[in-house]
DNA sequence: TATCCAAGGTAAGTT
DNA sequence: AACTTACCTTGGATA
């Protein structure tokens, strides 16, 4: 095992890894208390959690755990994971600059206070693609039982420090699937989309990947060719994974914040209330926005509001 | 205890 | 292009 730790304290805008991880933008890490996305954490924010995966170097099957205490982000891994953690959990943000060019209104403003230190993540592109193909018409807990469930019967298992992990699968194993075996994890009308998706990609006919270096809009359109990714899908693939921060996924948290908070914005379809929130989230970094603004509603805004 | 509802939407069919 | 409708499943709200 190798192990080290990140030191926090001079780290622009702060980090705050329980916020990065359980804001359901990312769905590849577990807590170790097997509590994410249910309870607060039992340890005051220093909760463990890990990762398996297949490292994009190598294609090794690898472990990295991760948990923040006393102004370090301490690690323990199969492999030195420190240029793995920052980018990530995309350390590599200047978030003070980032906020500064973002909108700066009531709502932007509270939940930038009140989630001080959260990234956004920038996670490997087909679990991303997978994940929020399982997204719809779900809540947050839920998809990521999916996708742990998706881990333990068609990813690989890996030991380390006496423990057993499962890597979420690659797309030549997920493309292995049946429709009613991916029923069977209750991915419910999701099983067919995820098993196109995932035959698309192990058979080289598409990877979410060929969309960076598209400008925004066509990056969005070009993701849209997989089954189950409509405009919002890709939107969230853009945003958590392939980098491109302008991104403004509009779902159901979003459009509620529109109607209460920006009603100018609501222009009808999809790619022009996309494009009028953009601008008026601030342009190249508004998923910053969209990404606090979501975490903030749903923890703080019960449903009947 | 039973019923209802909505959850980080998309695809397919109509107008 | 814009509008409708069907779609799996289930935790939590309501009766």
């Amino acid at each position: 095992m190798e192990q080290g730790f990140i030191s926090l304290d001079s780290i622009p805008g702060d980090f705050d890894l329980q916020s990065t991880i359980e804001s359901g933008q990312s769905y590849m890490w577990s807590r170790d208390d097997g509590r994410m996305y249910e309870e607060t954490p039992a340890y005051g924010g220093t909760a463990w959690y890990y990762t398996a995966f297949s490292r994009p170097t190598n294609g090794e099957p690898s472990v990295v755990r991760v948990r923040q205490h006393d102004h370090r982000l301490e690690w323990e891994a199969t492999f030195d994971a420190r240029d793995a953690l920052v980018q990530l959990l995309r350390l590599d943000d200047d978030l003070e600059a980032i906020i500064s060019e973002t909108v700066d209104d009531s709502l932007v403003r509270t939940a930038y206070e009140t989630y001080r230190g959260m990234r956004l993540v920038r996670d490997p592109p087909f679990p991303t693609l997978i994940s929020f193909i399982c997204s719809a018409q779900m809540r947050v807990s839920r998809i990521h039982g999916m996708q742990r469930a998706l881990a333990r019967k068609f990813g690989d298992t890996i030991k380390f420090d006496g423990m057993t992990y499962h890597a979420f699968p690659t797309a030549e194993q997920l493309a292995t699937a049946t429709e009613s075996e991916l029923r069977e994890l209750k991915l419910g009308y999701r099983a067919p989309y995820v098993a196109s998706t995932a035959k698309m990609v192990a058979a080289g006919e598409a990877h979410p990947e060929d969309a960076i270096g598209m400008d925004y809009e066509a990056a969005r359109e070009y993701l849209t060719r997989f089954v189950g990714v409509g405009e919002k899908v890709a939107d969230c693939v853009l945003l958590f994974s392939l980098g491109y921060l302008e991104a403004v996924p509009l779902d159901t948290w979003i459009r509620g914040a529109i109607a209460d908070h920006y009603p100018e914005c609501d222009r009808g379809s999809y790619a022009e209330t996309s494009r009028a929130i953009r601008e008026r989230f601030g342009g190249t970094y508004a998923g910053y926005a969209q990404t606090y603004v979501f975490h903030y509603l749903r923890a703080n805004e019960s449903p009947s509001e």
